[in-house]
RNA sequence: GCCGGGGUGGUGGAAUGGUAGACACGAUAGACUCAAAAUCUAUUGAUCGCAAGGUCAUGAGGGUUCAAGUCCCUCCCCCGGCACCA
């Protein structure tokens, strides 16, 4: 694969030529004053890392460029732009230990990525390239939040935050990631700090309706990945007053229907109703005590105690529920949080594991208001029928000795049931229990074990004919000792009693459809039921079911139906020097204000330290000759903000900076904005689903209310790529030294047979191993295309004409969904046809050729030229494919008998039913099979099968 | 725990409910060669059989269907996200 004295496929000589020729024509650059229908194609734009680009980034970008090349061909203008995310730690770190400035690593880094985007051959506009270090690019990131501050979606304030104690800087939620930075791993602490925020909680609502509307084409996992995130959910808020006292404690909740439940009421520890309630609570001190030690506790510290609740009882404090008018007992415990709802909750230990978990280990009152509908499916009820409601019990009675269980076995119903009954009036479920025991087994001396759960079972009772709906109680009996009566008569002729070990059980096909209560008590499970289900000691609203029952509790004690989210406002400032400064100044008379439009941009001054303080304060802070300024409106010392916006500000609009890079009076005009957005299709990580991709939709919805943008949704169309892996099937990683480096492979390959490789790999969407086994066999596949010049025929036999079609149809749907490994198989298919010895006209290798140019674009443009075209293969118009000539002449239909394939008979294309029997019945094979059983049934596809169903015949 | 996505030959992976394993790697045999590499040809899920042809196979177990990798139920394992969000 060196020299080519032959005319042999050498791509080092031929990849560099033609990434020039393109650069030098312009082929790639768009066009804002066509006329022509657009398509903008984005990838994330990297971040100009030391390292160089990595495996991970040609993913994305190939897939991009593979189709931006084949809209390019099939007549779009299209959009394909660059630039570079320079801001952030990385660089700023490398600056800090190398003593570099980051403006000159940065840059240096950035002229090493643009080397090896280009020797990948990906077809960039670099007439676009931003860069977000760039004065004049971030001048408008600046302007965007000066936007925000004068809407009031940018605010101060003092907080306890994420800190990342390596990296000298508070994080935002969506950076924190089990606890730890995103970035570099280190623990997250929390620190009190003044801080900016985007409130982009205004926007909660927008962003998961725009998820749930606008965004069709958006892969659904994304979706609701980002709605997990924002944690809409529709609950009720609820008055729980205070006794004798005029303070009122609001809670919230989605489950109403439980109200009648609740036998105590939590408060966040830091709830400031605590103190208001200072003079009524007995045991001050043990309270302060508590929320002292809560305060100090970490998040990791709370989760990594395995979720054993702590807490403190408000002594002399009792709230009433509005429900029944019952006082409760007031708790504060750090289970609840102060940052979410109404930082005050109504605990229902029966139904809600927070609330069973504390109400377990402070011994506190249980009480159960719902219980499970469990429906038979094997016996559902029959419509039309008599519904019958009754009270039953069942027992499952047991001997401590050995653990069993008595079981009955029903001698003329095919059931195997534990002791059970109805409830009689006048009767408590304990007495019918009792009773049934006598009377179905005899023992007399017998004692309560555990109440379980109750249930309402549905099924249709055959032997009544009635469609029943059972409220059962459900326990568990232990035998005192084996003193029995005899039964009657009658009651011996209904079923057998049983000893069973509870495997036996588990192993039985039990009639209840309790069991799962059941087993689950016998196991000694204990847990709270959180479905929802019938409400029982409800009052008024039993037998309601669960979701009816919400809005009518809620009315019915005065409360209101509120939205809450678990999205946070995102926490937009860093105590670091490598960002976009904040324009605004502090003055002592005027307080915050935003430094004038005229004097943007605020340029980062040029600093010899740039170490973070690690005090909460930006290195900036020392630059006095920066920091000290006059107040804009008063005139009077002010003094710079000195902290900067996170690494995530400059990608929050740079598509928009895309469609108009030059401008100097806007950050893009209205027409560039009208004509190329919204992006139609943005290849990216997984990774990115609540940072960047949340975070930019909130900028480009709050542009699109101030009309500066021009569309609501920034990415018609979302395509995720899975993550490339070392060969080793593991994250590709310095420390396991498996990394891969994508200039090897193109000095060694070629970039044609990376790309290809990398594509044929697997789905874009799953995560694949590179490995360089595989490779050579992609090398092979472009050196069998670029031989196949020799093997050109006067005229094209009709059967690769019809291959050739169908292999156009296939590739362009292929790309159109990103399934480029089967696009690229399909390509071998037809070469390896070819290469069988069916003749293959010029026309029809030039077709082929463009087909595959998006893929392997140097390869083919040399053969294209090799073949004495003057035009650029990447200029060239898309093969369109010619439908009569898809449909095969014959086709191979499978003969099944039984389900079972017997035979395959050649047909002429849509061939009938009665065609093919006759053809079929021909078959010795089929004859054997079919063995003179008479056919019952013939099931005909069209081109595809025919299946005789034959049943062998039975006794005959 | 909850929410997503997966589990198919020795390997990466194909399959609108309709002949499972396309395509590729690897392996085996052969051709060419003094030899090797490259290339080309053939074979390659397991298993029984001389063959014709069977049987078993898509994480496990049930079910629906003429027909299930694909649809339904139960369970196991791997990956990603969230994690006391009331």
């Amino acid at each position: 694969m060196t020299a080519s004295p032959d005319g042999a496929y050498d791509h080092s000589s031929i990849e560099g030529k033609w990434q020039k020729i393109w650069a030098e024509k312009g082929v790639f650059a768009a066009d804002n004053g066509s006329k022509k229908p657009k398509k903008y194609v984005l990838i994330e734009f990297p971040y100009p890392s030391g390292a160089g680009l990595h495996m991970g980034h040609m993913r994305p970008y190939m897939a991009g460029d593979v189709v931006s090349r084949y809209f390019r061909m099939k007549g779009f203008n299209v959009l394909y732009p660059i630039g570079w995310d320079a801001f952030g730690l990385p660089a700023e770190n490398y600056a800090i230990k190398h003593k570099v400035h980051p403006r000159i690593s940065t840059a240096e880094n950035v002229a090493n990525a643009k080397r090896q985007l280009l020797s990948w051959g990906v077809g960039f506009d670099w007439s676009r390239e931003v860069n977000t270090t760039d004065p004049s690019y971030y001048k408008w990131t600046q302007w965007i939040f000066l936007q925000f501050l004068k809407h009031g979606l940018a605010y101060e304030a003092e907080g306890i935050i994420n800190w990342c104690p390596q990296d000298k800087t508070g994080l935002a939620n969506e950076e924190v990631v089990n606890g730890k930075c995103e970035r570099c791993g280190a623990t997250v602490e929390k620190k009190k700090l003044r801080q900016w925020y985007l409130k982009i909680t205004a926007y909660a609502d927008e962003l998961v309706d725009g998820l749930l509307h606008d965004l069709p084409e958006w892969p659904e996992p994304i979706k609701l990945q980002q709605e997990n995130w924002i944690g809409r959910s529709e609950g009720s808020e609820i008055e729980f007053k205070i006794k004798d006292s005029e303070k009122k404690i609001a809670v919230f909740t989605t489950r109403a229907d439980t109200l009648f439940g609740v036998t105590y009421v939590v408060l966040a520890p830091e709830c400031p109703l605590v103190d208001e309630l200072k003079s009524k609570i007995k045991n001050w001190k043990d309270v302060e005590k508590y929320r002292e030690q809560a305060k100090k506790r970490t998040d990791i510290e709370r989760t990594a105690e395995d979720k054993e609740k702590t807490g403190v009882k408000l002594d002399g404090v009792f709230a009433v529920n509005p429900a029944n008018n019952e006082e409760v007992p007031v708790f504060i415990a750090d289970y609840v949080l102060a940052t979410y709802g109404t930082g005050m909750v109504m605990a229902v230990p029966a139904h809600d594991e927070r609330d069973f978990a504390f109400a377990k280990k402070y011994n506190l009152p249980i009480k159960e208001v719902i219980i499970e509908r469990m429906v038979d499916a094997g016996n559902p009820h029959v419509p039309g029928k008599e519904t019958v409601f009754r009270d039953a019990v069942i027992v499952a009675l047991r001997n401590p000795k050995n653990g069993k269980i008595l079981c009955l076995k029903w001698k003329k119903q095919p059931w195997t049931t534990f002791v059970m009954g109805g409830i009689e009036s006048g009767e408590n479920p304990v007495e019918a229990a009792l009773r049934e025991i006598r009377e179905e087994t005899g023992y007399v001396h017998v004692k309560l074990a555990k109440q379980l759960r109750d249930a309402q079972s549905e099924f249709f009772a055959a032997h009544k004919n009635v469609n029943r709906v059972a409220h059962t109680r459900n326990m568990i009996f232990d035998l005192v000792d084996e003193t029995r009566e005899a039964l009657s008569d009658e009651e011996s002729a209904i079923h057998d009693l049983v000893w069973m070990t509870l495997d036996e059980i588990k192993k039985t096909k039990m009639t209840h459809s309790e069991m799962p209560i059941l087993l689950g008590g016998l196991e000694g499970i204990e847990t709270a039921f959180t479905g929802e289900g019938i409400l029982i000691n409800s009052s008024q609203f039993n037998n309601l079911v669960s979701t009816d029952a919400v809005s009518k509790i809620t009315k019915f004690v005065g409360g209101k139906m509120v939205t809450k989210y678990k999205l946070r406002d995102w926490l937009f400032s860093r105590q670091r020097y490598w960002g976009e400064p904040i324009p605004v100044i502090h003055c002592p008379t005027c307080g915050v204000v935003p430094v004038p439009e005229k004097d943007l941009p605020v340029m980062l001054p040029d600093v010899k330290e740039y170490e973070p303080s690690g005090t909460g304060e930006s290195p900036l802070a020392n630059v006095a000759s920066w920091v000290n300024v006059p107040c804009p409106k008063c005139g009077g010392a002010g003094k710079r903000e000195t902290n900067t916006m996170p690494q995530w500000a400059g990608s929050s609009w740079y598509w928009l900076r895309y469609t108009d890079p030059k401008n100097e009076k806007e950050f893009a005009g209205m027409k560039p904005l009208a004509y190329w957005t919204p992006v139609d299709l943005y290849f990216g990580g997984f990774e990115h689903t609540t940072l960047h991709l949340l975070y930019s939709r909130f900028w480009n919805q709050f542009l699109y209310d101030r009309k500066l943008v021009a569309t609501k949704e920034p990415y018609a169309k979302r395509v995720p790529h899975g993550i490339v892996l070392g060969p080793d099937g593991e994250k590709m990683s310095k420390s396991r030294g498996n990394v891969v480096n994508p200039d090897d492979i193109v000095k060694s390959y070629g970039a044609d047979t990376m790309r290809l490789h990398m594509q044929f790999l697997g789905p874009h969407g799953a995560e694949v191993a590179w490995n360089d086994q595989g490779i050579v066999g992609t090398r092979r596949f472009i050196e069998r295309v670029w031989n196949t010049k020799d093997m050109i025929a006067q005229k094209m036999s009709p059967e690769t004409d019809q291959l050739l079609n169908k292999t156009i149809k296939k590739v362009s749907e292929d790309i159109e969904k990103s399934a480029f490994n089967t696009a690229i198989s399909a390509m071998m298919v037809f070469v390896k046809f070819v290469h069988e010895g069916n003749a293959l006209s010029r026309a029809g290798y030039e077709s082929f050729i463009k087909i595959l140019s998006p893929f392997a674009p140097h390869a083919t443009e040399e053969i294209w030229a090799n073949l004495g075209n003057t035009t650029l293969l990447a200029t060239e118009t898309w093969p369109a494919y010619d439908e009569s000539k898809l449909a095969s002449a014959t086709v191979t239909i499978a003969v099944q008998v039984n389900g079972k394939v017997r035979a395959s008979v050649e047909m002429k294309s849509d061939a009938s039913q009665e065609e093919t029997e006759k053809a079929a019945l021909a078959d010795a094979n089929v004859v054997k099979w079919l063995a003179g059983k008479p056919i019952a049934k013939k099931i005909f596809v069209k081109n595809r099968i025919l299946n005789f169903v034959a049943p062998e015949s039975r006794g005959a």
